[in-house]
DNA sequence: GTCTATAGTGGGATAGAC
DNA sequence: GTCTATCCCACTATAGAC
């Protein structure tokens, strides 16, 4: 806009293409010190120290420790269970394949990315208490259950299950246990062996095609 | 011990019993309170003025706001998963009074019970966060699962349940899947319909019941 | 001896000057 | 982006009330 005529020639980096890195780091940082300490335990200056830069550095990219955390929230939601779609849509639902893949999906998820269940429990927290977020939430999971959704009408259509049965409750029920197993295993791993979540699956889609409406009788 | 020769004749409360009653005071308010502000947001004012006491009354019942936060950690586990155990145990597990029970208690501890979830998760977090509690946490979880895999054990003896099937298995499912219920309906409630649960459930036993070890063919 | 009142200490969030 | 000042709050300690 303004007449600054000694146009800059991209020396090393644009002033926006600097600023913009460093909010990219501040928002890395945020995300691992949030699910380390929390949102109220987070110190800012743990937050810019961990990215590289003061807290007055922080404060001049975000509003405050809130304003921070709600990016987080809005944007970094990259939610595991789409990557759960993605495999359910290349092997068929009941088999082998398909449970062992989803079962090297929960161990990754509660094992090796330990710092992605915490950080989604603080977002939970801070939708539950605060109600004017609550549905920015309830969106960031609604786009990838719609994924696995997807993936399980078809499958649903594939196989004999009932009509009565929508692709939307199971996709829930799916995306509900994956997230109770990966808190459970966090506290007691051995409860959890990896091809528990692929055996659920398989035990749900089989009662899927099995049972209708009503339950064929009790024995 | 002491020679305290005037033996007070119970006028009201014993000494002991009012300690007893400030301590358990002290404790509600802490748990509502926790489970609103989270741990750390907490504040050890708020918690003495909800229980109707001063500051200085919780430091002299609890030796800081982390040794009050163990006690409710370690002894206020009524977790909700034992009164599911305990339904199961009336009604057979793939019936519609069954499912209706379940339906009733999912909606009780996610709609009414609004504190007990989000204490959940900071009991949670904390564990999660605080290694040296991980033991207390698991085996506090593994209390009430017990009932429930009791439960699902005499249920799987009497329907045609292949052995290989194991109740602890099939427990944790079932705690996993209601945990993640409860927490997904807090966000989006239309998500969760009062009958998910226990249709899940419904699957969850027919497929067990009809896929043995193998999955008796793709379809 | 059990609870209350209060003031002091230390650390962190935030705003404004440079 | 950095530095500095200010305010707020958790926690401690001490002294007094019942």
């Amino acid at each position: 806009m303004n007449a600054e005529s000694a146009e800059p020639a991209r020396r090393r980096l644009t002033r926006a293409e600097a600023k913009a890195r460093t909010r990219a780091l501040l928002l890395d940082a945020a995300a691992r010190v949030f699910a380390r300490k929390g949102f109220t335990g987070a110190s800012v200056e743990e937050i810019a120290e961990a990215a590289g830069f003061s807290i007055g550095a922080l404060y001049s990219n975000f509003g405050s420790k809130e304003a921070l955390f709600l990016e987080l929230l809005a944007d970094r939601q990259t939610d595991r269970i789409a990557e759960a779609a993605q495999m359910l849509e290349c092997h068929p639902s009941g088999t082998g394949e398909a449970a062992a893949e989803l079962g090297r999906l929960l161990i990754d998820v509660a094992d090796k990315d330990t710092d992605f269940a915490p950080l989604q429990a603080e977002f939970w927290l801070y939708a539950v208490r605060n109600p004017e977020v609550l549905e920015t939430m309830a969106a960031n999971l609604r786009t990838p259950r719609r994924a696995l959704q997807q993936v399980i009408s078809t499958s649903l259509a594939q196989q004999d299950a009932p009509a009565e049965v929508s692709a939307e409750a199971v996709a829930t029920v799916v995306a509900a246990l994956f997230t109770g197993l990966v808190r459970q295993r966090r506290i007691d791993p051995a409860s959890v062996p990896e091809e528990l979540f692929g055996d659920a699956l398989k035990w749900l889609f089989a009662g899927i095609n099995a049972s209708g409406a009503a339950p064929s009788g009790t024995e």
